[in-house]
DNA sequence: ATACTATAATATAACGATAACATATATTAG
DNA sequence: CTAATATATGTTATCGTTATATTATAGTAT
């Protein structure tokens, strides 16, 4: 049977209010009693119940983290430098994934609230905004990351997208490519957007007409990073080169490429956004942009620990921007050189 | 302000019984305070809280699961598969990462405890068995994914391990190569065991002598994986295929043979345990064994319900076996074609 | 008419912890 | 020597639910 702390107190033969003095470590107890407890504890092997003291305290020591896709590099090493902080201040991570799916992003906001984390760390789409705010109101501190919602007053950990995919561009650009295609996330999201942008800009910038026939939508999804370079594929002129806005997409573009026996770079170069482990193993290996994953997790886990501290307080719209960085790799190769191969 | 059952009951004008009837769906209720209960309570935007009400009813409609590797195909593959099932019957998923690392098993462990949940589904390190049998004999039911364990008593779900890494060196056999190298995980765990036992077989089973120097044992991490294939590579006749046992080592190997310059299979033949979405898309495609991950996760999620629904009673051992496949693909060649050109 | 059952509502005791309050003693200050 | 303070302990209300016991009314069977 699992102990309470009335067996604990019966045991060290003191009150209930000695004992959890000892075990909560506040207020006045001799270190006689003290000793007691702790031995009567031990034995027992008493563990405190967490729902009745955070019933009593309003403090569940745990916070929530919806992330939209656990299953990428991106998301698992946020979720990584998250925990690492969190769980370093004593606070457990209750880890949810969205899977891009509103309803379920719904879902997880309506379990964590009921079930009273402390606090969310959240990478939103931007279907339920109102009702994050509507927890925000009831003051559990919410902080958002990766996705930049204007109209969402709290600290944002972003990165800077666009100028991340305008440099990614660019690079194809000087390589000599001019066909440059786009597979884009959901449009309605802002890191789709500003990534979007980003490409818009590179091209504007070296005097390239933006087709919009080169432009692709998917869901950041695999299967539409696939279909989406099927439907390029069967283009009568296909781009020369492709920016992908995401891991699981570029891994559906490299997927129909493999399929279609398209040599990368000679007949399409390629250029991913996020750096997962195997893309120095792909052939030919993949030139990406890597996002300071990690970092992010652990800024936001320090952000929120700190809104948790000052619970309350009103807070205004921050953000705090990552800049990521291009990794050079294979995929590109040079269409100068190809070309005069 | 967070609303009670004392609000709702309060706005509709009758006591909290009532209320609480209404809301938790038993007892005799007249149809006229269901109606006023349930207006008042969306009006009020109430929601039960699930501390008081866990506390009460010993149940937290919450399950723990504690795997040893999240960035893994393989390992959130089968927590899709537990939370799919667990989802549909109302209950929440915590997750935790146990890194491989016993400490932290340890910690997770007091951590679902601590937090009441119903049940446990654990990729086990071998390291904390006493304390999962504690937990289960408070009547916390546990099921065991992915590694087996003698010593306790419940039902475990399991791969064909021995198996299928038979079947997955006789195929390095019968491609003409001898000298088979194994890149294997901690030696203490059942899963390594069998994967080692299995490629033991083939060797032993086409009289081929089993020479440890081509033997590495590894921790399951990718540095790991790595430094093992290092090794092998600087010895001076180094083996011309290697099996390795799970999805991060290969990670690893692969980066080693990709940073050595080493040709696939021309000079190392490889062939990995786990199938990664982007097993297909290396160079040279990867030869693997698919393990059925997400049903390896529904069916220890149905497992699960099941005993939490008749808990208390003594569970004994018992063990479902799923049989994994291999995907041939070309990192294995054909020693023969090879010595041939 | 009496006894019994079904329906309905309320008041209240748990669940297991914390903390506010009350009480008691020892120590120190004036 | 008294007042004030620091130390130590115990009693009990409280958190927000659920569930049990209690009471009340209406309908049905004997």
């Amino acid at each position: 049977m699992r102990k309470t702390l009335k067996d604990v107190a019966q045991k060290a033969g003191v009150s209930v209010a000695v004992a959890s003095r000892v075990l909560g470590n506040y207020g006045y107890v001799s270190e006689e009693n003290k000793e007691k407890v702790l031995k009567a504890a031990k034995q027992i092997g008493y563990y405190s119940d967490i729902l009745a003291r955070s019933l009593k305290t309003k403090k569940t020591y745990s916070i929530g983290v919806i992330i939209s896709d656990v299953t990428t590099f991106f998301f698992t090493s946020v979720v990584r430098g998250i925990e690492d902080v969190a769980n370093q201040s004593g606070y457990h991570v209750t880890l949810c994934n969205s899977d891009e799916d509103p309803q379920k992003e719904r879902e997880y906001l309506e379990e964590l609230y009921k079930r009273r984390v402390d606090g969310i760390i959240i990478s939103p789409t931007n279907k339920n905004i109102a009702y994050i705010k509507k927890i925000m109101r009831s003051g559990i501190p919410v902080v958002l990351v990766d996705r930049k919602i204007d109209e969402i007053d709290t600290t944002q950990i972003l990165v800077d997208n666009e100028w991340a995919s305008c440099e990614a561009v660019k690079h194809l650009i000087n390589l000599g490519y001019r066909r440059i295609g786009a597979i884009n996330g959901v449009k309605e999201i802002r890191t789709s957007e500003e990534r979007f942008a980003g490409y818009k800009k590179a091209l504007r910038e070296s005097d390239i007409k933006i087709d919009p026939q080169l432009i692709k939508y998917g869901n950041f999804r695999m299967e539409n990073g696939k279909e989406a370079m099927v439907e390029l594929l069967k283009m009568k002129e296909p781009p020369d080169a492709v920016f992908v806005a995401n891991e699981t997409m570029t891994t559906g573009a490299l997927l129909a490429l493999k399929e279609n026996e398209v040599k990368i770079p000679q007949e399409m170069a390629i250029i991913g956004f996020d750096d997962p482990v195997w893309a120095p193993l792909v052939d030919p290996p993949l030139t990406t942009i890597r996002q300071p994953s990690y970092s992010i997790g652990t800024i936001a886990s320090q952000v929120l620990l700190q809104k948790m501290d000052t619970r309350g307080r009103k807070t205004k719209h921050e953000e705090i921007i990552l800049k990521p960085k291009l990794i050079i790799r294979e995929s590109c190769g040079e269409k100068i050189k190809i070309k005069n191969k």
